[in-house]
DNA sequence: TTGTGTTTTATTGCCTCC
DNA sequence: GGAGGCAATAAAACACAA
């Protein structure tokens, strides 16, 4: 079915002819219709320049580059579709890259916090052992001068609580705060609030992430980048040219942002970060 | 040389906007 | 309803290791 150039015309016409070249011969007129041919390095140059400048065609700049470049102006069109969807692809790794380098920055903190929630724990539990053996030693209604009953109280219970239920009830406590969490907060041990704390932060730190990813608008896709050299993204540039310049933002829609922000959501929970090896922040990350 | 993976060009079908 | 955009996909061209 498909025939082969030098099965066709007998002649293998190199890849790389000029412009000039394809216009006076009318190339692709001649051409047998089924067969790709690279465009040449002229041509890239310039479509990648006009696609810095714009990446979206009107109808006069496709017939325009069409005349310049000896193409049709389908051809034109197809190469900047395929460049817009070569130019999201990227700026998706890019996106993707910046969220796991916010959350594995997220995560080191939060377990730097747990370590000091284990070593405050420790603490009071070797402190309320020293004070039960004074409480011995002095005899009874002494103790009534050292702490108040009800602090006695809170701290054995934090001491008999197993650590789960007391993340459980950090998280719970989050969840509570989150709405203030810069409000100077009381009622619940330092430790516990500690914990809470650090959710209210990655929960912070997600929102404004995931705002800062996901700006707000109608139509992120052409606001960030896909427009001509928007501020925002620094400018389009050729693949070739090497690192991001469309960095800094992203085409997302609202609603996949939305989705996102759930999932980091979900691990502001210390339970969802402990586990996450087999968790769902594996999958979403790394699978 | 050949097998395989990647990139580029092009098509198709669906959707949205005017 | 037509034009144009996008996602998914096909297929040719290319790169490269064995």
């Amino acid at each position: 079915m498909m025939m082969g150039l030098e099965e066709g015309r007998g002649v293998k016409r190199p890849f790389f002819t000029s412009p000039d070249e394809l216009l006076e011969e009318e190339y692709y007129d001649e051409q047998l219709p089924e067969k790709k041919r690279r465009l040449t390095p002229e041509q890239v140059h310039l479509l990648e320049r006009s696609f810095e400048e714009e990446n979206k065609l009107e109808p006069e700049r496709k017939t325009e580059l069409a005349r310049k470049l000896g193409l049709q102006p389908r051809q034109v069109a197809v190469w900047f579709q395929n460049r817009r969807a070569r130019w999201k692809t990227k700026q998706l790794e890019r996106d993707f890259d910046r969220l796991k380098d916010s959350f594995d920055a997220l995560r080191a903190d939060h377990d730097v916090l747990l370590q000091d929630n284990h070593r405050l724990r420790s603490q009071v539990a070797s402190l309320t052992e020293k004070l039960q053996e004074k409480e011995v030693t002095d005899g009874a209604g002494a103790d009534a001068a050292v702490l108040p009953v009800d602090v006695k109280a809170s701290l054995a219970d934090d001491i008999e609580e197993p650590a789960a239920a007391a993340e459980e009830a950090a998280f719970e406590a989050q969840q509570v705060k989150s709405e203030d969490r810069l409000s100077t907060g009381s009622g619940g041990s330092a430790v516990v609030d500690a914990d809470a704390l650090l959710c209210g932060r990655f929960a912070a730190a997600v929102d404004s992430s995931v705002e800062s990813y996901f700006p707000g608008g109608e139509d992120h896709y052409h606001d960030c980048g896909m427009g001509p050299m928007n501020p925002c993204a620094g400018g389009i540039q050729s693949d070739d040219d090497g690192a991001g310049s469309d960095e800094g933002c992203s085409y997302y829609p609202e609603d996949e942002a939305a989705a996102a922000a759930a999932l980091f959501a979900g691990h502001a929970n210390p339970h969802a970060a402990e586990d996450e090896d087999a968790g769902q922040i594996s999958w979403w990350m790394w699978n």
